[in-house]
DNA sequence: TAGGTCATGTAATCAGTTACATGATTTT
DNA sequence: AAAATCATGTAACTGATTACATGACCTA
């Protein structure tokens, strides 16, 4: 369980870094504990807990699938305990934290968190646009109008959610959506301002010292032009 | 192939939502189409490419556990071809995209992107903080310390390379770099903000009409209380 | 000649999703 | 009585990482 000093070959930054030991990271375990620090709670409820509030707020989703074994295990671990089952007709487990899994969770806060771990289609797609799709930007007009509207919509979700909502936010808590809100808001003013500089026809090349882009445009017309002959 | 509409249960919305079809959302796959359309590349440079351009593009990492079995499958669905393999003693294999291989990422890029996907371990941690750590903001402030050192060598890493690199951006990638360093610069300013906030020890609850805060405080203190009596 | 970098590859594993099965309760 | 929602669970799958194996080439 100790860490291990590895020459890094997989990943790729071709150097020497720590190994992570098992268990610190992010993961479904530590948002079922840290939704059941709230209040007690089911597997059903848990899963709302994070459609409502997670979203956008860096927490990812999460599906039953792994919810109800993940539950499983923390009962098992000791870390949770079932505070009454199926009190009524409908059968529903509510669960709560064990002293054990109080700790748990505090020991996992204040251990430092990995960095941001983001995946954004639209951005990937930007970045090979220039090569890939060079001759009609509506496409990415369209793209980015999308995203400027999802994010409209939860800029006013959260808004409505802060203002309205009598579930409890602490300060930390709030400080950090504000921070979201804040965010939401940045992003909303460059998808616009993107849009705006897309609909001015400039088509100017950047950088391409190396003729790369001139290099893969000839490339990719030769091999679009090749396939056309083939098929005749 | 054909999307299917269905009672959702396991998404959580709990709603009726389409499922996608396989195939078109972000994967590896569009990764290596999207470098190659750049410049014909081997599995060894696609990764420092991505290492090096894709660092908080919004790519995520990709393992050569990945790349390498994913260029094999690429290459056998016709997407990319070998240009020349081991010339001289050193045994790589450079690939380029093949006609089919254009077409696909054309369409790729067509597809609208899903939204973005996004785990930020900080944010999990501060929503959960004032049920779970309630004392000690020491810890807290130093993962937000840390975090913005880490944006603040990011943001350098940007503009060195935006400024002095020899690589090409096209207009649309440097459109949405200029995104990624703006946002790192809103980042920063709100770690600082946070930081200063955090400092200023106030410890005001913001929201907490069912006194789930003070419930779970006590929840708290009796399970750990607990736990030192059974140790006894 | 030893250690680093360049370079490709595979087997084991893993965390999580998807899809399915089941059934009670509530709403229309 | 049908449809939607509440509620729990499992089996199959999947996309990816980790860890390992191998070897050439480069430089201090």
């Amino acid at each position: 369980m100790k860490d291990k000093l590895t020459t890094d070959n997989a990943s790729g930054t071709m150097s020497v870094r720590y190994i992570n030991k098992k268990g610190d990271e992010v993961s479904v375990k530590h948002i079922l504990l840290g939704v059941l620090s709230w209040a007690p709670n089911s597997g059903y409820g848990i899963k709302s807990e994070v459609e409502y509030k997670g979203r956008e707020l860096g927490w990812g989703r999460v599906s039953f699938g792994s919810i109800y074994p993940q539950l499983k295990k923390l009962v098992d671990e000791g870390l949770i305990q079932t505070l009454h089952t199926g009190n009524e007709g409908r059968k529903t487990k509510i669960y709560e934290l064990t002293s054990k899994g109080w700790t748990e969770l505090t020991h996992w806060l204040n251990q430092p968190p990995s960095p941001p771990e983001m995946r954004d289609e639209l951005f990937i797609k930007m970045s090979f646009w220039d090569t890939g799709s060079p001759e009609d930007r509506k496409s990415l007009i369209h793209h980015l109008r999308s995203r400027l509207k999802e994010n409209r919509e939860m800029l006013s979700h959260f808004e409505e959610w802060t203002k309205n909502d009598l579930s409890a936010i602490g300060e930390i808590g709030g400080i950090s959506m504000d921070f979201i809100i804040a965010r939401i808001r940045f992003d909303i003013e460059w998808y616009e301002k993107m849009v705006a500089v897309m609909n001015q026809q400039s088509n100017i090349p950047r950088q391409d010292p190396d003729q790369l882009f001139e290099k893969a445009k000839a490339r990719r017309i030769e091999a679009l032009r090749k396939d056309l002959v083939d098929e005749d």
